[in-house]
RNA sequence: GGCGCCAUGGUCUAACGGUUAGGACACGGCUCUUUCAAGGCCGCGGCGGGGGUUCAACUCCCCCUGGCGCUACCA
């Protein structure tokens, strides 16, 4: 049994995605299922899409992920370099090779050219493909061009002959005429290799078992396999996990929002719930399951459970799955990991001291349970640092226009600061005591007291809230909820 | 247009010829409850259409329809 290799193959021609790194899951989980290697190789050979910064983001992404790479860049290993760039003279060697084979050929066409060529097919309604215009010069002609440094490409000479088949273990075997191919370009006249010939020159350099990319990629494998052909090279095997799709039903991109993969993180989603939701992006481990540890997610990982129908990507549901795993969270690391959102909103300062620190984790424990991600956090606690709440306008009118409330307000603001204790069980004391002395019970109480201390008419429950906001603000809140009461009855 | 892939509720998925078609999210209701969540319970809702094959089709085959992808000196 060959030992498992399998590549994420990124390029650095934007920000990580969802769908890069659902791929990036699928290879790392099949790695680790099977004992096997996982690989990062950056096939950055795309100058004119380069992307300043890309490069961290795949990195940053693999990391927050935590899904590393054995081998790669900045670590190496025996099969590097791992940056494409640095690969050049690889491909061109091979490149000669498939020349002087025969198999490929020089071609000087300009791109005007080439493009008045498939305007011309496609008004004669005929399939577009290179014309093989430049197979036609003699070896004297080339010769002369390329000594000329007339900016030439190789293609890739396809026998237009038969038909290429190949196995893809997720729908098995998949037939094109090699007539539908053309013969594409494997070298630009920059001297850098394309996609298709510089990913097949590696795989089998890296001796990749694996071969997993989404399905777009269905169509150009009978142009990898002609070239494995050629080189006399045994093919890898083809995984091709469906496409995740946008709502709207088309392939997931840009103009959906939100699919650069760091915005999760940014957006305050957990690296579990990442790593859970991602595997079932066209996986299914075929039980009645769906939350899963990533040892779990090692140990059922499959090609078999692969679905074979594109997947739309559904929000609704890591909003949920994120909420299942905050709550299962570490208080201490919920609390560390909601501080640069309160930082940001200004609830608490850049360098929070020990008792700042020590009140945050309080306040979130209280939201911990009701939070779906991460940055709800500030929206969630605003009123437990800051003095100057805005009251809710619907519960103001609903619960502090009522006739006995100031009067209320001002009996408990009386009772909590004549008490010794400030306990849970002694704020509900005080609180249901109150509101005897006015003949009000339950909500009648509770909902004006809380409007009153939190400005707000939903949140964490009242005495527990109470006694985390302490003594001082609970005092200061009753009494400018008092001040306010009584203003306007002067009126 | 050509080629290719795909098709179970709104969404994700189970079923690998014989099930009252199962589960999850979302949605609706009830419940718990000081509110909001969470939880528990209940419910809504599906095999795209047509032909075959078979004693028996969601499952196998064909056609149609529909969706998506590819069709670059981008990946």
């Amino acid at each position: 049994m060959e030992r498992v290799r399998v590549r994420f193959a990124p390029s650095p021609t934007g920000f990580a995605h969802i769908g890069n790194m659902r791929n990036a899951v699928f290879d790392w989980l099949l790695a680790k299922h099977a004992g096997g290697e996982f690989i990062l190789r950056i096939e950055d050979t795309d100058r004119a899409r380069y992307v300043e910064g890309a490069l961290e983001e795949i990195f940053e992404a693999l990391r927050w992920l935590e899904t590393p790479y054995d081998e790669g860049p900045v670590q190496g290993g025996p099969f590097g370099p791992y940056f494409q760039s640095e690969r050049l003279d690889i491909y061109a060697k091979y490149a000669k090779q498939l020349v002087e084979q025969g198999d490929a050929y020089y071609c000087f066409c300009t791109s005007e050219r080439l493009a008045e060529m498939r305007k011309g097919q496609e008004a004669r309604k005929e399939p577009t493909g290179y014309d093989r215009t430049c197979l036609k010069l003699s070896p004297e002609e080339v010769e002369a061009n390329l000594a000329a440094g007339v900016p030439a490409v190789i293609r890739f000479k396809v026998p237009y002959k038969g038909e290429t088949a190949f196995c893809d273990l997720v729908r098995g075997e998949i037939t094109f005429r090699n007539e539908l191919l053309d013969d594409f370009v494997i070298i630009k006249s920059d001297g850098y290799p394309t996609y298709h010939f510089a990913s097949i020159v590696d795989d089998h350099l890296m001796q990749i078992t694996h071969v997993i990319r989404s399905e777009e990629w269905i169509s150009s494998t009978p142009k990898h396999m002609l070239m494995y052909a050629a080189l006399g090279w045994n093919p890898p095997k083809w995984v091709h996990p469906p496409l995740i799709l946008g709502q709207d039903g088309s392939k997931l991109s840009k103009r959906h929002g939100a699919v650069r993969f760091l915005d999760y993180k940014e957006k305050g989603y957990l690296p579990e719930t990442m790593m859970n939701f991602i595997a079932l992006l066209g996986w299914s481990p075929g039980e009645d399951r769906e939350l899963f540890t990533t040892e779990e997610l090692i140990e059922r990982f499959s090609i078999d459970g692969i679905v074979n129908h594109p997947v739309k990507f559904d929000l609704s549901k890591l909003d949920w799955m994120n909420g299942v795993y905050m709550r299962q969270a570490d208080l201490g690391r919920i609390t560390e990991l909601c501080l640069p959102y309160l930082t940001e909103a200004g609830l608490i300062p850049e360098n929070p001291s020990p008792e700042e620190l020590s009140y945050a984790k309080a306040v979130i424990a209280l939201v911990q349970d009701r939070m779906k991600v991460l940055s709800e956090a500030p929206e969630l606690t605003e009123f437990f640092f800051r003095e100057d709440c805005r009251y809710d306008e619907k519960g103001m009118k609903k619960w502090l226009s009522r006739d006995y409330v100031l009067e209320l307000l001002r009996n408990l603001a009386g009772r909590i600061e004549a008490s010794a204790e400030f306990t849970i069980e002694s704020l509900e004391e005080a609180v249901r005591m109150a509101g005897e002395d006015m003949d009000a019970h339950g909500g009648q109480v509770i909902h004006p007291v809380r409007m009153a201390v939190t400005c707000r008419t939903a949140g964490p429950g009242l005495f527990e809230t109470m006694e985390v906001l302490g003594r001082a603000r609970v005092i200061q809140r009753l009494n400018r909820a008092i001040g306010i009461l009584s203003e306007s009855r002067d009126d």
